[in-house]
DNA sequence: ATGCGATATGAAATCGTTTTCATGCCATCT
DNA sequence: AGATGGCATGAAAACGATTTCATATCGCAT
């Protein structure tokens, strides 16, 4: 089988323990330590990392969990998370619930059972009555979206500032008739939806809203019948660049021109965003930055357990292109 | 502390071997694996995976490294990984090594340390020379680049028939300059231009690649001399969607149409490349499928570990767009 | 010279499971 | 009736590390 501390220790003449305080921290002289590392070298030796977590009770994993890496969002972040963890010696499970519920809590189960130092979670809506109920001996760092107050640390976007500025640029390029189109699935299309709803009855507007699955193709159908009704909106205002996908094929399929037919603003900066005719307004969100920030939460966190509950908020940028010119 | 199966057994009045059958499989009476059951959801028990895999020299997790999640080749291979391993059971430790060699090491050593069950890779370039050394005792299966030939299943992409069909089509649409820009870091970069090489000289063309870092800023630049140049190309193979995306930006700076003053064509069948004006050709990769065929290659091989090495080579598919219309 | 503290090392316990081995029981066959 | 075999169960070993506890050695102060 695979060669275990006791070879080394026997290759090395001296015992498993000194081995594990040689690899590790400990008082060994330097001699011994010497040896121990011809020893390694010899026998190839790697320690068994489920032994060592077993023993030491600390499993060096984080857990990152969120609904579909596929979401450029989603992608960006996972990277900025991976980075801090390899920086600390860690290691990233990632789990992709596509907002399924059952799928989430099978997962959580799974962190509980890997122990893991710390999770990452973009909740489901479900999870939002969940959560409290669930006990958790982790620490947990919401991305995306917010669960319910005071209960775990967490890093979002300021919807509401970002849904009101996309609102307060539409209306200052001369857009009434605004509509808006947010994902059904998230708390976060939730938040953008009430961001908008306000924005829009501050500037005396009427809102008109829809929903729809986090999906181009569902967006994509969604908007085929909105934008052939009458009363169809002259600008759009959309939850994600997933949505804002379908926006796009389907304003093109109906034959609307961006902008003149129909103003688009949407969040996520991705470089297509730019490279399409005409470019995308868009809320740029800091995407590193969130992750970065979730795994600092995390560390400080697991540091020091009492600190109270943190939420950050972040900033997103407002980025102007072609696509909410004035008509 | 945690409770642990000491605990189960205790409060079912049975000993822990029978918990253990009890939730495994082993012989246990119905009216002993209810009494278990009970005694698990009365202590809200969760089995210790450290603990399990130690003693069942199984980890059930399988290590998933790539040069960057962010690239969406990779982001659509590692959620097609991630949906085999959930339906297996698995688990999935993600890694990026951002095509370093030092990274990429330390994330083999890892997947040791982990005792992984096994390994899709995308290897760096170096590793063409290292993976040979290196004794790993876990199956790998190499993904959109294979190693040294013999030594691990692999599922890549028919890169000399991708290159020849684009070629071919350019030569179609009455072009012969042609140029071809590729990344320097991995062997599909390699590939691709040694496939449009041979292409280039079967229809009696004179090739002209060049080699850039795999980002689109790294491209954007390497455009920006290249398109000033005199004999720069009036055609342009692109290795792949990140790149594409620099030469696009570099076109548009430098003030050329494309397809009018240079067309492109290139890989990834991103939503985005329709939705640009004009639409890019490219070889679409079957991207789920690669990811998918990996998991079965990974599971055959530890079922049936006498395996011959396999190559799976798939085809591209090519779509033809506006950004290759005759000039 | 003696005792004491510090320090390096080894022996053994421990982490929480699974698995082997032993045991007792019951049914079945000769 | 006694031997045999199968089956459910429990006791205990084992997985491979870390950590606690005990011990030997050494230097130094008394």
């Amino acid at each position: 089988m695979s060669v275990s501390i006791k070879d080394v220790a026997r290759a090395a003449g001296v015992s498993p323990a000194t081995v594990s305080r040689a690899l590790g921290r400990g008082p060994v002289s330097d001699e011994l330590r010497a040896q121990v590392e011809a020893a390694v070298r010899a026998t190839g030796y790697r320690p068994n990392l489920a032994a060592r977590r077993l023993r030491s009770q600390d499993s060096g994993t984080i857990g990152l969990i969120v609904a579909d890496i596929r979401n450029p969002f989603f992608t960006a972040v996972s990277r900025a998370v991976e980075d801090s963890a390899y920086r600390a010696g860690m290691r990233v499970i990632l789990c992709n619930t596509d907002e399924d519920p059952d799928r989430e809590a099978s997962y959580l189960q799974l962190m509980h059972e890997e122990r893991v130092t710390g999770l990452i979670l973009a909740p489901t809506r479900a999870s939002y009555e969940q959560l409290p109920k669930r006990q958790v001996d982790f620490p947990v760092v919401l991305i995306d979206r917010a669960g319910p107050p005071g209960l775990h640390d967490s890093v979002v976007l300021d919807n509401r500032e970002a849904t009101a500025t996309l609102v307060a640029h539409l209306v200052s390029r001369g857009y009434r008739q605004i509509g808006g189109l947010f994902g059904n699935a998230s708390s976060t299309g939730a938040e953008r939806r009430e961001g908008y709803e306000a924005a829009m009855r501050q500037h005396g507007l009427t809102p008109d809203a829809r929903l729809t699955a986090p999906s181009s193709a569902a967006a994509q159908r969604e908007m085929q019948d909105w934008l052939r009704a009458p009363q169809r909106p002259r600008a759009l205002l959309v939850s994600n660049s997933l949505l804002l996908i379908g926006v796009i094929r389907a304003a093109r399929a109906a034959g609307l021109r961006i902008p003149q037919d129909l103003a688009v603003a949407g969040f996520d900066n991705e470089s297509w965003t730019e490279l399409v005719e005409p470019g995308m307004t868009v809320i740029e969100q800091p995407v590193e930055d969130i992750g970065r920030t979730a795994m600092s939460l995390l560390f400080e966190r697991l540091k020091t357990p009492g600190l109270p509950v943190r939420k950050v908020v972040l900033s997103g940028r407002c980025i102007v292109r072609g696509s909410t010119d004035a008509a």
